[in-house]
DNA sequence: GCGAAATAATAAGCAACCCTTATTATAAGG
DNA sequence: CCTTATAATAAGGGTTGCTTATTATTTCGC
């Protein structure tokens, strides 16, 4: 069984650096107190940019089934960091804010997300770390293109 | 709440495309009937990489804890996929080993994970995609060299 | 209008992945 | 020999994400 196996192709480092990631930053966000998980950091980034938005719309941007996030949503409202209010053109519907408590945490967050990915990529050239970037972004433009839901139109492209 | 997130940095798009290679592989194994997830993949690729190998070395090849593998190891070799003797050198030590019958499984996901590189990389520059590789590996470095227990130097680097 | 089909959110439950703490057996050092 | 360290694991937990089914509402065809 000669080198028939690569554990440094692109496939394994990006799972690693994923993994390695997201405890890293959870034990940023623990040191500073938030308390938040970096999946719930997530949801409460996307909906702070996204505004008063439909869940449903909402998950689709940040790319998870709607009943995934709607739990996320449910751990975040506890917190008081967002409200669902009833949407107003559609009874079925519940738009999502952030709240004004959540002002201090979305600092919180912005930051450690930009030390992070400063101190994960000090030894690297601007330029090529914008090269990643791209590259990253195309191999989830292809993956996403993959999966067998190809009919929605995601935003993620 | 103005652009002070962008969900296409380096860290969002690594953990997407963590993600989606991770159900794109899982989709692709489950269609060859290996009926393996991406995880004890790894794990199996490791011990044949490593060849007989003490489940504590393989754990910190692998970037796992001691007993986060032992896991992986229960069901891998209740699929006789592998093996565990003992060390002859240390009785509380067990050597890891692939069995004969994994080799065609290991065929499969060499096979796999590089038509699965080959797709999502497709529109990518190969000499960008080396790039991106040494990019990612570097992270990879600096990560480990984040986590606290700093101290045991890890081969992942 | 009005009944059928689509849609928004959610209840319920499961799978994958990884961790920590405590325990057992064995080894090694003073 | 006895204390300490190490290899594996038992036990249990947490995060992330999914699918399926249900309820409330809307919309569309007639």
């Amino acid at each position: 069984m000669p080198a028939k196996f690569d554990s440094d192709t692109i496939s394994f480092l990006i799972s690693d650096v994923a993994r390695l990631l997201r405890s890293e930053f959870d034990r940023r966000t623990s040191n500073v107190g938030i308390g938040l998980t970096p999946g719930e950091a997530r949801i409460l980034v996307g909906a702070a940019r996204a505004g008063p938005v439909r869940q449903t719309v909402l998950a689709e941007r940040v790319g998870l089934e709607a009943m995934t996030l709607s739990t996320y949503l449910d751990r975040l409202e506890e917190r008081g960091l967002l409200s669902r209010m009833a949407d107003p053109a559609d009874r079925r519907a519940k738009l999502v804010q952030v709240t004004d408590a959540a002002e201090a945490v979305l600092d919180d967050i912005a930051r450690i997300g930009t030390e992070l990915r400063t101190d994960m990529s000090a030894t690297i050239d601007p330029a090529q770390l914008e090269e990643i970037r791209q590259g990253l972004h195309q191999m989830r433009v292809c993956l996403i293109a993959m999966r067998p839901d190809c009919s929605k139109g995601s935003s993620k492209a």
